[in-house]
DNA sequence: GCCGGAGGCGCC
DNA sequence: AAAGGGCGCCTCCGGC
């Protein structure tokens, strides 16, 4: 292992460890003779954060095959500790093993260096220091707090993986064809305005919603979309699309159009464009892990939320293909596992779970089977997903009490954890109003809000539960992969939202990768699940054009 | 004029 | 098939 640190000055210092954090040799510099010395395929660093540390390196041409993130340990092991939101810096998890104030978080130290032998910024020590040291440090305690559950384990080195993934993803980029992209948008909006403005096509519309209404209405503004509906007889309470599709009026078809249009336009027109695709590559931020549930997120460009109309300029380089794959149904099938419903693990071996559950028990309906599942899993009450949810209940009560189980403990305060442990957070503030609602004299206000509050926090952890546990399950699928890919030359992860992933390869390896994505499927679910007999299937697609894979 | 929250909608 | 979970991002709006 080399622990891998920041002087003050912003040069890098190395030191060799054992596993066990015993130092090999002394501190030194790190030089292109430590770079050349690299063992590509076993060499763990250890280092304070992914995002800041690895990208000067891998500007240097180093692929890190594994890592020892201080930061995304300790974020995990606060949240079992039910501490949020506390600094997660080595300096921290240092001063807070020896019972000292933890330091505060500078934001500097999560801004990534440019270069490798040119850096500059913030470091944890005064000069003298040796900042391996605190590293070294930091590992040993976060190692004795992980202690031996082998679930944790397996979460931490997941997660360490996926922070590498989600460098090297924001560094590769997406393949993105900036003609193609804006041929749909000059297809759907017009010509670009000069100087701002609307696009023709949404000029058009907004001049039909003024006509149809009779008098002018902004359909930028929500509040005057709603104000014209009310003037013409449409009581509705908000003006989102579901709510104006059941509406009659001719001022519908129009304002629906616009709302997708304009759509579109901000979130992903000729400005994002011009923001964040360089190069026929689309460069997002991705934040492995950053979402409570160890969902990813993203700074910029909003990649987890391309839409499916631009999947089309997702396009493979000449001579490269897409293997774009996907674990179908993965939500349910997590759920049978954590559940341990052998009844709903059954069904999980059909590759249509959800017609599955149909023949099971809703008359063939597949439908009315994915409303009922989805309903039970979000906490769905009222309507049919409601109504749906009572067949569920009584055909596979292992499952479903597993997660209304998790949604009673929301409801008292407590916290779930995912299958491989991952803690939710705690209640927040807004507690104290449930305490408040549930005494003896509270008011008929205070007991509605109280009622609302807990509601809201059973729905979450019932949700958590099984969210959280389907992305323990991708942060494996996803590392093992990684780890894979090495072997093949030209092979890289270009992305991944959630339960879908996406390799960019050279076409003839194209279906060796295909195999290497299945294989890793297999593998996440036998870690994962040990001794389930659920099945957790991906889909690997090989495709031109991401739009192509469904 | 600035800024945070709300409204709304894209993805899973 | 309902409007239940998680996000990011944009615009509007109202309070200061």
């Amino acid at each position: 292992m080399l622990a891998c640190a920041r002087r003050p000055d912003g040069t890098l210092v190395v030191q060799q460890l054992t596993d066990d954090g015993d130092r090999v040799g002394a501190p030194h510099d790190l030089d292109q003779h430590d770079l050349d010395q690299l063992d590509p395929a076993g060499q763990r660093w250890l280092w304070a954060s992914t995002g800041v540390d690895y990208p000067p390196l891998m500007a240097a041409g180093i692929r890190a095959a594994r890592c020892h993130d201080v930061a995304v340990v300790e974020r995990i092991l606060l949240g079992r500790a039910g501490a949020f939101g506390e600094p997660t810096s080595p300096a921290a998890v240092l001063a807070r093993a020896q019972g000292r104030p933890a330091p505060a978080e500078r934001v500097a130290d999560l801004d990534p260096a440019p270069t490798l032998f040119e850096l500059s910024g913030p470091a944890d020590q005064p000069p003298d220091e040796d900042p391996t040291e605190t590293l070294r440090l930091a590992y040993l305690d976060q190692r004795a707090r992980a202690g031996r559950d082998g679930a944790l384990g397996l979460l931490l080195a997941a997660e360490c993986a996926s922070a590498l993934a989600a460098t090297e993803m924001g560094a590769v980029g997406l393949p993105w064809r900036r003609d193609i992209h804006l041929a749909v948008l000059a297809e759907l909006l017009g010509p670009r305005p000069v100087g701002g403005g609307r696009p023709p096509t949404l000029a058009a519309l907004a001049d039909e919603i003024s006509q149809a209404f009779g008098f002018p209405v902004n359909p930028d503004s929500a509040v005057d979309v709603r104000a014209a509906f009310r003037r013409v007889g449409f009581d509705i309470e908000s003006t989102r699309s579901w709510v104006i599709k059941a509406i009659d009026h001719p001022a519908v078809r129009p304002v629906l159009a616009y709302k997708e249009l304009v759509r579109l336009h901000t979130a992903n027109g000729w400005a994002w464009l011009e923001q964040w695709v360089r190069g026929n590559r689309f460069h997002a931020e991705y934040l492995s892990g950053a979402v409570v549930s160890g969902r990813w997120a993203t700074r910029g460009g909003g990649a987890l939320q391309i839409p499916r109309v631009l999947r089309q300029a997702v396009v493979a380089d000449p001579g490269y293909r897409l293997i774009v794959a996907d674990a179908a149904q993965l939500e349910p099938r997590v759920l049978a596992a954590i559940s341990a419903d052998l009844v709903l693990q059954a069904i999980s071996a059909e590759d249509d779970l959800y017609a599955g559950l149909a023949a099971d028990g809703f008359g063939g309906n597949r439908a009315a089977a994915k409303v009922a599942m989805l309903g039970a899993m979000y906490g769905q009450t009222t309507g049919e997903g409601g109504r749906l949810v009572s067949t569920l209940r009584a055909r596979y009560p292992q499952a479903m009490g597993y997660v209304d189980g998790a949604a009673r403990a929301g409801e008292r305060g407590e916290v779930v954890h995912s299958v491989l442990g991952r803690a939710c957070p705690p209640p927040g503030t807004s507690w104290e109003a449930v305490r408040i609602g549930r005494q003896q004299d509270a008011t008929p206000a205070e007991r509605t809000l109280a009622d609302r509050l807990a509601g809201d926090r059973g729905r979450f952890t019932r949700n958590f539960v099984v969210q959280a546990s389907a992305a323990d399950w991708a942060a494996v699928w996803l590392a093992g992969l990684r780890t894979s890919l090495t072997e093949v030359a030209g092979a890289e992860l270009v992305f991944f939202q959630h339960d879908e992933l996406i390799v960019h390869a050279p076409e003839p390896v194209a279906e060796p990768v295909a195999g290497l994505i299945e294989d890793a499927a297999d593998a996440a679910r036998r870690l994962v699940f040990p001794g389930s007999a659920v099945q957790t299937p991906v889909r690997p697609v090989i495709v031109d054009r991401y739009a192509d894979a469904k």
